[in-house]
DNA sequence: CAGCGTTATGCATACGGATGCAAATGTGAA
DNA sequence: TTCACATTTGCATCCGTATGCATAACGCTG
């Protein structure tokens, strides 16, 4: 039980620094802020001093004090789809780069985000990266009122306040629907992702009016009711019963389950019988078993952009961007006879 | 610019509540803690009060307060295996149900776990779990003297005051040689993952304790090198010059990508050529293109005894468990004739 | 009704840094 | 040398909640 001042029990704290040096604790904690003025000869005794103490500055005090925390809440909906861990990978990685943490939101599925959201406010978060679910404009104006950012991955909502951040999910449709066209597909079906979602909306209304252009339509749309494998499989057979030339899935995971359904399931070669195209270009499109031709999402430029959203000044102007798709074709898209 | 007491800038805090209701801004802390005393009229009154203004205790200031948060810091290596990122979103979840945030720490590709940590620190995390990276006893060792719990998953370290869950691993390495050897394989090949990490290590151990103890051997270890589907490949191309009827891949990213590039580029029949087997049974090996046999790791097990770990009073007993893995036998391994 | 043990409440202060303002110091021009 | 002005520094206070301690209110027993 000595109770010596030397040793004490907590962390080191500006004071024990400032203590040390012999001037107030504020140079301590202006010695940190590049902006606050102290004398070069002092910033230099400080930042030694505290390196030789351990000394860091407590993240929770200052947030206290400031009200912000370089925290970024990242709300995540279904982690089913491949594609979003390969976006939180990525948006993790950014976000530490920023010097920005993440706090990870995982909305259960059936449940509403907004619910989650006002929990989250008294964490001070600074801004709201919110991917694979949506967000109520009502909620986007209270964070704005407080001038933390919210950002929105591939959603989209009639609200400026937010910003979006989205693949051109419409016009990688239209690409898709000239891929299947210009190579002689005339029994096209449309497996849908669920209903709800901006993504699916677009890119069954790129493909359509691509399709429309054209003169051409559907022979069937199958509803898959949600964006899995297993989903993907169940859409597969009741797209089989149509006897189509080429199958559309609102995106890769669908597209893959469909796939191996028609192919170990229902027997059907692709793309000899049946072409498949997805959308995404998750990892397993270019895995040798599925050689799948779809669109890539750009996920890098959407999250760096994402990023540099969450980070921008309050001033800036929210805005929605949206970023072109690159069409891959491997090796699940055949081209017909006779056109 | 009206400036009317009633409505202020700021979110609500205790003291309007205690304002309010002509009681102390203690009394309004104390009526949150089901351990303090309050008479219970008030704590009902302050209640309803507190949700009829919107009031929210600021978690920020309630750390500073306590030095705790509530916290706890995930701190993840690689993210391309695919384990992994089912275990990040069980985590995510299930640290939610437990009233517990997560933040996300992804420590990049060869940079070092532990010189990210003391950043962590001053967060006031109350625990860290560490999934697919290791520590160093000295940085476990400093954590718990702040009455911070740290958890492994799938990794040990020579120190009882970090807490570390892990699949059986040596045990599933042993199933996976029975298997092979009840099945009549001969001629059988090894390909490890990263030399480092004692998931690999242990899984050949028991691997080969459980080949000599049958007095059956290898015919020869191929280094993938790292956990990847592309290292998978590669290592095949290697491991398939030994003419192997067996092949025990360290993981299942690998064995997928082995199992492809057996397939579709070295024309091999799987499992009539060459069985393959894997460990850890992601979803994908599920996948009928696949169907591949190997060891599920109990994850969701494992999952919840991490955060009953980070969630222990600091005087419960860190311990390391171990939790038995499941062979699921799928369609990758084919009984050999002449046994 | 006195005397005592509980329970409820308020007061004051701590947690660790940030920051507006005033005081002190330094610089340059006249 | 003196005064005006810019730069450094320190003081005091705030951010919002938790909590030890003292006091007030209450219930019970004899």
């Amino acid at each position: 039980m000595s109770k010596q001042p030397g040793r004490q029990k907590g962390p080191v704290t500006s004071r024990d620094v400032a203590r040390l040096l012999g001037v107030s604790q504020s140079m301590i904690s202006r010695a940190f802020d590049p902006r606050a003025s102290v004398s070069p000869a002092n910033r230099t005794r400080i930042v030694e001093a505290a390196r030789a103490l351990g000394y860091e500055p407590n993240v929770i005090a200052r947030s206290l004090a400031t009200r912000r925390s370089s925290i970024v809440a990242i709300v995540m909906g279904s982690m089913e789809n491949p594609f979003y861990t390969g976006v939180l990978d990525q948006l993790a990685q950014a976000l530490d780069e920023a010097g920005l943490r993440s706090l990870l939101f995982r909305v259960p599925p059936g449940q509403d985000v907004d619910d989650q959201l006002p929990a989250l406010r008294r964490y001070n978060v600074d801004g709201l990266i919110v991917a694979s679910a949506s967000i109520s404009s009502r909620i986007a104006a209270e964070w704005r009122r407080d001038d933390r950012r919210v950002v929105l991955i591939n959603r989209t909502v009639p609200d400026a306040s937010v910003a979006s951040i989205s693949c051109d999910n419409c016009g990688g449709g239209r690409q898709l629907a000239d891929l299947l066209l210009d190579s002689g597909h005339k029994r096209l079906v449309y497996v849908a992702g669920p209903r709800n979602t901006s993504t699916n909306r677009d890119r069954e209304d790129g493909f359509m009016e691509g399709l429309m252009e054209r003169n051409a339509g559907l022979v069937g749309r199958i509803d898959a009711g949600e964006y899995s494998f297993n989903a993907g499989a169940a859409a597969a057979h009741r797209a089989a019963a149509l006897k189509p030339d080429g199958i559309f899935f609102a995106n890769d995971i669908l597209a893959l389950g469909g796939l191996d359904a028609l192919r170990h399931e229902l027997r059907l070669q692709v793309p000899k019988h049946v072409s498949v195209v997805g959308f995404d270009d998750i990892e397993m499109a270019s895995w040798p078993s599925y050689r799948l031709t779809t669109i890539r999402q750009p996920v890098s430029e959407m999250v760096s952009s994402a990023v540099a959203a969450v980070a921008a000044s309050a001033t800036a102007q929210a805005n929605s961007i949206s970023l072109p798709g690159l069409l891959v074709e491997r090796g699940s898209v055949m081209r017909r006879h006779g056109m």
